[in-house]
DNA sequence: AACTATTTATAAGA
DNA sequence: TTCTTATAAATAGTT
């Protein structure tokens, strides 16, 4: 098809193989085109020039991907991409044997029978040590923990009793001056101030705070009195 | 190019499209051929008919994995393979999480101190309690394969003692009556015997075994008789 | 890149 | 399927 007929042999000059690449390579590509809408076909067509350019046509709505694994599936050839699944499987096989190694580890540090026979006598020996040694860290940890939470209770108590102390002196006055508390509560700005909820509550244990008598501070046991931002929180 | 001029879209009567596709499939190929030759190129041509039957053309002296290995090369493309990669990638990364679980568990175990700090009071009491009942489990163990050792070692003391009270009687007997020995050194067999290398050591052996005086018993120290088959590795 | 004489591919029919 | 053949399509060589 052309002006003269050729023989299909390489093409020796560079720019006429160079043209004729192009030409029959979009006459290809349409013909696979063609056939792909023709016949709903799946159609995948690589291809490289001479000079490593790559040129590649696949039916609409594929993937180079699909076709090459429905190939593959298709020829059952594993080979084409084995070498890099296998290190894939190996790396699994290690990572699953480390597993069962610390697994088991852990079977024999918790004494499960069937994995302990496996241990030799010293072995057991030395494993024993080692958990009574674990078990003396653990104690430790343990024990630093409740104390802390302890330590912590402690410091509570104590400042709640002060507080405590405090509020009953409070309380000791005002049966003494109840006429104070009368006056307090008849006071329009104490209404005010009444009727605003939680800094009222703040404003009135500052009031009576202020009022501590010295003799009382003998029940606080030489602890440093509570701050007031203390009882707001409380 | 035939009888008449066809539009380009899916043939519906599927003889037709059948035919057609058979025709257009030799022609594609014929051109995929050609192409190859005339202008050294590298095609590959993989085709599925609707009903999945799969057809392929490789340029001369090529194989499909070396022209999609060269694909893939070209297109950096990581996408083609991404799927069964990243789900061999998850499934890695899950086994490593499990590791790394096991492994804080040992190291719970063994006490280890940064790990012991992220549990809690009760999760250590409960810990400490699984490492008690843990340790009771080995000891028990410890305890049985010591016992069934020193079950062994005193059998066989029981036995080497009823042992050596027979010799001790023979002895007696050859004692009553020397000429039984002197006519057993004599004998032309048991010079033969002698002739014969290890064979002979070990009826040496056993001889003077036999002959051993309950005052050179205590020379053992208690320790297990050793055994005669041990003499002969000796 | 366009042209066009010619070869090649193939649609339809057998 | 395969063959035939009229015709469409592709393209080699030229401009």
């Amino acid at each position: 098809m052309g002006r003269g007929k050729i023989e299909i042999k390489l093409i020796e000059n560079p720019t006429n193989r160079q043209v004729t690449y192009s030409k029959r390579r979009n006459g290809i590509f349409k013909k696979a085109h063609e056939l792909s809408v023709l016949c709903d076909a799946k159609v995948s067509l690589i291809m490289f020039s001479k000079n490593n350019k790559m040129h590649e046509y696949i039916s609409p709505g594929l993937t180079t991907k699909k076709i090459v694994d429905q190939y593959q599936k298709t020829l059952g050839d594993i080979d084409l991409w084995r070498s890099h699944y296998e290190k894939m499987l190996e790396n699994l096989k290690k990572l699953k044997d480390i597993n069962n190694k610390l697994r088991r580890q852990i079977r024999h540090r918790i004494g499960e029978g069937l994995d302990l026979d496996e241990l030799s006598f010293q072995q057991l020996r030395t494993l024993e040590e080692d958990m009574v040694a674990s078990i003396g860290k653990i104690r430790e940890r343990k024990f630093h923990v409740i104390k802390t939470r302890t330590d912590t209770c402690r410091k509570k108590v104590k400042s709640l009793e002060q507080m405590n102390g405090n509020l009953l002196l409070e309380l000791e006055k005002c049966v003494i001056h109840p006429q104070f508390l009368l006056h307090d509560e008849g006071d329009e700005e104490s209404a005010v101030a009444l009727a605003n909820g939680a800094s009222t509550l703040y404003a009135f244990c500052q009031h009576h705070t202020h009022l501590n008598l010295p003799s009382h501070q003998h029940q606080h046991h030489g602890e440093e009195p509570f701050k007031t931002d203390d009882l707001r929180l409380a």
